[in-house]
DNA sequence: ATAAATAACTTGCACGATGCAAGTAAGATT
DNA sequence: AATCTTACTTGCATCGTGCAAGTTATTTAT
């Protein structure tokens, strides 16, 4: 650790390019697999997932157990640490909506789930809502469920 | 851009080691100037801070003018758009004070901004806190301002 | 039962970001 | 005029990231 400020500790820890990316694969879109995982519009090398999962499981936000029905796959799912990032996530989904350069969750992003994320955003007290996106999370489902294709 | 997703596109722009550290230094704790912002607990190299200077500029987070006293110095300020990462900051504190492994803004921490940090954390609805953050550093300030040693 | 497909990786190599140490040029101080 | 301060730059080493190809275990198809 660089030094004590809660600002640098957080930074050392999510300070990367996929780290905040795949947290919110899993706990916004719902994905649980090293594939669905890999299944992103960003596309992630094949190497650098297995070593961020490594990482965030490491570093306490995410835990894998294996799939009981099929031998070959693991599913990943967000430990309460994780869970706690669902705060920052928004705030910088508010941040990227309320500057230009962002076009609005692009060709994936279903009229439902833009409306979620613009009361998410436009509200002062962001409070009740996160915390109803935290229990979601914690019941083991995601929080564009509703809205998934 | 990677994706067209909000959260993708601020860890574009923010996710690294260095730029919100260096913001933090600019509006929690007034640092103005490059010999100040080098003068941290964490230690970056000179060409670093050059660097991520010139990007933040870049992107519109911090702007640079001549300081009228001293022709050698450069005054930093953020600009609305690097205030409003100002949200995503205090959530970080939040996360890292919540969770094991930080210890409490360490040596530098006065007890009035360990106050202040704390009140902002344990806040369920942080809105209006922000805004009276956000209110200082438009007018010039910084937020430990009042507390400054 | 065998062959093909799928899932979750690993390996090798290139490149960009970061980190350290030393040097430099303009302006201020003595 | 000499020294100090400020804001850099340069050169080099290392680490994180990115691409392409190969590997192993398991499941599905024939």
């Amino acid at each position: 650790m660089r030094s004590d400020c809660p600002v640098n500790f957080a930074v050392e820890i999510l300070g990367d390019k996929w780290s905040l990316v795949i947290m919110r694969d899993i706990m916004f879109w719902g994905k649980r697999t090293y594939g669905a995982l890999l299944d992103r519009d960003e596309g992630i090398s094949t190497n650098i997932l297995a070593a961020r999962l490594e990482y965030l499981e490491e570093q306490g936000l995410i835990r894998r157990k294996p799939d009981p029905k099929d031998k070959r796959k693991e599913r990943f799912a967000a430990t309460e640490r994780g869970i706690d990032l669902i705060p920052i996530i928004v705030e910088m989904v508010a941040w990227s909506a309320k500057h230009e350069g962002w076009h609005a969750l692009g060709p994936k992003g279903l009229p439902g789930q833009m409306r979620l994320i613009r009361r998410a955003v436009n509200t002062k007290n962001k409070f009740p809502t996160i915390e109803k996106f935290k229990e979601k999370v914690r019941k083991g489902g995601f929080i564009f469920e509703d809205f998934a294709p």
